[in-house]
DNA sequence: CAGTGGTCTAGACCACGGA
DNA sequence: CCGTGGTCTAGACCACTGG
């Protein structure tokens, strides 16, 4: 027999409404007493649950106001940084949205079945107007309906506050790993810099709750005048 | 007036003893009820700063033994994973150890006074006994005595114990860059590849307790065999 | 077995935000 | 002003570790 602790059972229960959309986000939770008199536990547990899902990052608590289901910036996710240390947002400019039978890669990484379909999403992003990512995205095609049939032009720029909005895929945590590469033929003409330049490659898994994988992406980065920062900087 | 919550007054205290070494890596801290009785206040109260300190990693609990100063594994900071997903210890071959002035890299990464002296440390890193990692370490001289002297041989393979041992100087957290960089015509030699093959820099600042920087090290990884993972890997 | 940390309760008072 | 989360208390019972 398991023994699972209230707070775990609550944190999972809250975790299916946040998964199910039952909250949107920017939106108030119930009060701490309210939950704690739902859930007939003492407001301490309730603590003790919603703790655990704001240091996941899942929550955010504002004295006086509530708890509230946390909003991702755009800057949340993204770990370049300028050499002088300040943020900048990447412009994005997609090359082409495709669908294509799943690889063995991506379906290790995605966690599908082999004869899945994936679409693939092909982009370059700009940082300071100047060519420094060249990406490519894999996500399921099940979870994305429609998203294939998209002209490259209405992608917006960030894509996991549309995954959000538009296929109720909410985007909260990843596991990134990082190698030194170089610059393929194709590689170095969008980013105007020779065959052979070194770039940093990142190839990162996004998941949703429960970590169930979402997406597969792999970004090769100059870093002339940009560097990954870990942990990211506070300012 | 600043009004400082009585969990932190305690976190502050218990760092404070931290540093100064009133307990060693692996020795238990008074049970919970001692140090409430020592600090006068409820035993929720110092549950709430020693679990803040434990999810900083600096101190682990054992339930029916005890909550113990954190002993840093060699594994604890050590970001590279093989491509299978294991995990592999560098051996380290210490090629100079050297005694300057300090640059003004150094200065700003250590935060130090400007004349000031630096210990530096060359080595090459093996991993499954290929040479993988040209590294370069700084660190004050004033915080290290005698550590120029040593001889190259005697230097350990993991410095961050070494660091706590011998000079008393705890290693708890670090801030890393990471860039894509070429060999250089040295690191070629020793990492027996090519000049211009993509290397993985990290750059890396290790703080002891309450910030203050300690070592200031830059590894150039061949990472054809191996990636750089984050979060580290659960396993 | 005694002592540890882990969970949970029920209450108090405070600081902050918004109406 | 009221309701929110933030801090703090005092106590209960449980699960685990060690001797």
């Amino acid at each position: 027999m398991e023994k699972i602790p209230l707070y775990e059972q609550i944190k999972e229960a809250l975790l299916g409404r946040l998964a199910s959309d039952h909250w949107r986000p920017g939106e108030l939770l119930p009060s701490e007493p309210k939950l704690a008199e739902e859930f007939d536990v003492s407001q301490g547990t309730i603590r003790r649950a919603l703790d655990d899902l704001v240091s996941q990052g899942l929550l955010v608590r504002h004295q006086g106001r509530g708890t509230a289901v946390t909003e991702h910036t755009p800057f949340g996710f993204f770990h370049l940084f300028r050499g002088d240390g300040a943020r900048e947002l990447p412009q994005s400019k997609t090359l082409r949205i495709s669908s294509n039978q799943a690889s063995r890669t991506e379906r290790d990484s995605l966690e599908l079945a082999s004869g899945k379909q994936v679409i693939r999403i092909l982009r370059v992003r700009y940082l300071n107007l100047e060519p420094k990512i060249f990406e490519t995205i894999s996500v399921s095609s099940d979870l994305f309906p429609g998203l294939v049939k998209m002209s490259a032009r209405d992608l917006p720029n960030t894509v996991y506050r549309f995954y959000e909005q538009e296929f109720g895929v909410p985007i909260v945590g990843k596991r990134e790993r990082l190698r030194a590469a170089t610059a393929t033929k194709s590689e170095a003409r969008y980013l105007h810099v020779e065959v052979g330049t070194p770039l940093l490659e990142i190839e990162c898994v996004a998941y949703s709750h429960r970590t169930q994988p979402i997406e597969w992406r792999i970004s090769r980065c100059l870093t002339d005048e940009h560097y990954y920062c870990n942990p990211p900087e506070s300012a």
